[in-house]
DNA sequence: GCCAATAGTTCGTAAGTTCGGAACTAAGGA
DNA sequence: TCCTTAGTTCCGAACTTACGAACTATTGGC
């Protein structure tokens, strides 16, 4: 197992990051975290929105996510501790994170809307 | 050949529009229609950036951002004349296209201002 | 009207990426 | 030491992407 490498803030992309997020799952994972108080482990994803993703998906999916420099994990005994690299983008990127997290928010909603109407 | 395709604005998705962007021919593209006062045709981009980008390859980008939403293409003659539906998707999801073309700008300056230093 | 030119599209293939199961590693208990 | 938990790696199947060659559609010249 190698080491757990994140890029310096100076080698994130605009690309990286968005490529990372334009899947829904990655973009639902950073969701969480952002919004989250404290870290989350790998394994708090394994169940997202009623659905299962394997293990192995779920590891690439936090590679992507920690290469594009959305996010910082560490080790904690058996597990990663992830948080986000937020502020470090918003001070090379102003308002980028921001205005994807709340427009996957707006499409979100919409979607629980038209669930219900339906 | 069948006809062009836009979605409503409806089926746009947060997804496909970071799909679309998250290439960095496909930004260079989109941010050069944003920046325009008229509509570009596909033929404009054959050179970008001093690099050759092959026909084929320019179509294929042209019908991911149209798909993906961001731009609007109609047939004149025997040209296409794009313009972007940032208005449309600037109603739906505040902020979102303006910060990544910010974003990109970013990445622009600080590229050039690295090849200058070297 | 016919021919050539121009602007884009489609098709097919080669190269690359992503998903997920099985087998793995590493750390922490019992 | 062995078991369990958390995550990683490997590898094949399915999918996506790039681009050359062949195509279609529209216009202008004759």
């Amino acid at each position: 197992m190698r080491p757990l490498t994140h890029p310096a803030l100076g080698d994130v992309t605009v690309e990286g990051i968005l490529h990372a997020l334009a899947d829904p799952v990655r973009v639902a994972i950073y969701a969480r975290i952002a919004a989250a108080e404290c870290a989350l482990m790998c394994s708090e994803f394994l169940k997202l929105d009623a659905r299962d993703i394997p293990k192995s998906t779920l590891s690439q999916h936090f590679k992507v996510l920690r290469e594009a420099g959305l996010i910082r994990s560490e080790r904690r005994g058996v597990e990663l501790r992830n948080t986000t690299r937020c502020e470090e983008i918003e001070s090379r990127f102003p308002g980028l994170l921001k205005s994807v997290l709340n427009a996957h928010r707006v499409q979100l909603a919409e979607r629980a809307a038209a669930a219900g109407a339906a």
